[in-house]
DNA sequence: ATTTCGTCTTTAGAATATATTTAGAATCAA
DNA sequence: TTGATTCTAAATATATTCTAAAGACGAAAT
């Protein structure tokens, strides 16, 4: 794997090299935005590890870049501290991952494995629709940086929406995916419109109005 | 440098010390967790290569004795699976790394000079999250400076939680850190609420209130 | 356009599930 | 043995999920 390390923290950025060396891995290093930004405009890497806190220009320079040539290259961002804001401020710059100092090295690797395992399987640790954004490390979802109070059926509710995002899921489609083989409930699906009912509620409140009805079929979340 | 070999399969046990010696280095071994606990309590190795799944006795015991005797081994812990489960937990239990059957020789060699070169970044002295600080070296916690009466329990409760943190932790997975395959234990998890209770009057007295509740879920470590 | 019927929305609250807290018994370590 | 720690058990508290029922809406038939 070929991975861009963008830390000028130097110790930790030869810390890491060396670790991820040593399993045979190409490492290059970037000591400040500019040069994180040339690299990775021109390079393919698996995997970019950006610490956003780096002295010199800003994060989103180089995850702007990223995107606009079309990279697709793996993004863990360091973060100095784990405030709110922060972990907001990576959900937003569209990484797949964050890890916050200090870190064990080993907790790092697997955090590059889970985002390398990701690309084949497509779950992701960070999801968005527009103004929402699911971390689903810590089960939370956010629309327009605030974090919603949640149940856990309604945040599962959202995630299977999210995740299949303009398709028409029957209320059989949900209740199997969120209830299983749960068969005392699947005689009738009037729950699901509480469900439904309370999601929608709280998105709506939020000016968000993205779970449209199929009448007859189910429902499907989409841009109104 | 010193090393302690603890690894039954005796053909591997003997081509490790084999490898290691060619390069100069002390090499003792163990064969089962008895011999491994009682050398890694009296003598000072610079690493302690240890496989998880030697026929008697639990892995824990090694690493809590080295713990309770502050012994700054390094440790790499072969494990003969590699599921994530198993890699989280021989973190949690306090090793340096792992590294999974079957392996190259020069891989092993590589970590263990990634274990050696680390003790300087990361290496897992003090974790931090905002006003608390753990010096894991004498398994201590402060906050503002101030040392915190922590029984094991609730320390390692903290531990797993800042090195989780922002991330929601079921019950059954701290259970399964804290208490490793303690079976008789894993049933209910009522026991849990208790040492939850216990923690977060320590933390709250000193006006730290981390820890959520993720009705359903589990409980995360978080800024509130 | 009106009726009709099945489908959906909404609300309130009952039932259930989950979490907190306390006290004390069992266990462990010094 | 003693004191600290850990676990058990039970009460209390809180949050979530589901049920039920009344009304609104959509679509098809008249």
């Amino acid at each position: 794997m070929k991975y861009l390390i963008a830390e000028d923290e130097l110790d930790l950025q030869q810390s890491i090299v060396t670790y991820l060396q040593r399993d045979g891995n190409i490492c290059e290093v970037a000591s400040d935005f500019g040069e994180a930004s040339e690299k990775a405009a021109i390079y393919d890497y698996d995997v970019i590890i950006l610490d956003i806190n780096l002295v010199t220009g800003s994060g989103l320079d180089v995850l702007k870049t990223l995107k606009k040539e079309k990279k697709r290259a793996g993004v863990i961002i360091i973060s100095a501290n784990n405030s709110l804001t922060d972990k907001l401020e990576g959900l937003d710059l569209g990484a797949d991952d964050y890890i916050t100092k200090p870190f064990h090295l080993a907790e790092l690797n697997s955090r590059i494995n889970a985002v390398l395992r990701r690309g084949k399987y497509g779950g992701d640790e960070i999801m968005e629709f527009n103004e929402i954004k699911i971390d689903t490390k810590s089960r939370t979802a956010y629309i327009d940086g605030k974090a919603m109070a949640l149940t856990r059926k309604e945040y599962d509710l959202l995630v299977f929406f999210i995740s299949n995002k303009g398709r028409v899921l029957s209320k059989e489609i949900i209740a199997e995916h969120l209830w299983g083989d749960d068969s005392d409930l699947l005689d009738n699906f009037d729950f699901i419109y509480v469900h439904i009912n309370n999601l929608r509620k709280k998105l709506t409140a939020e000016g968000a109005k993205y779970i449209k009805t199929a009448y007859g079929s189910g429902y499907k979340f989409i841009e109104d």
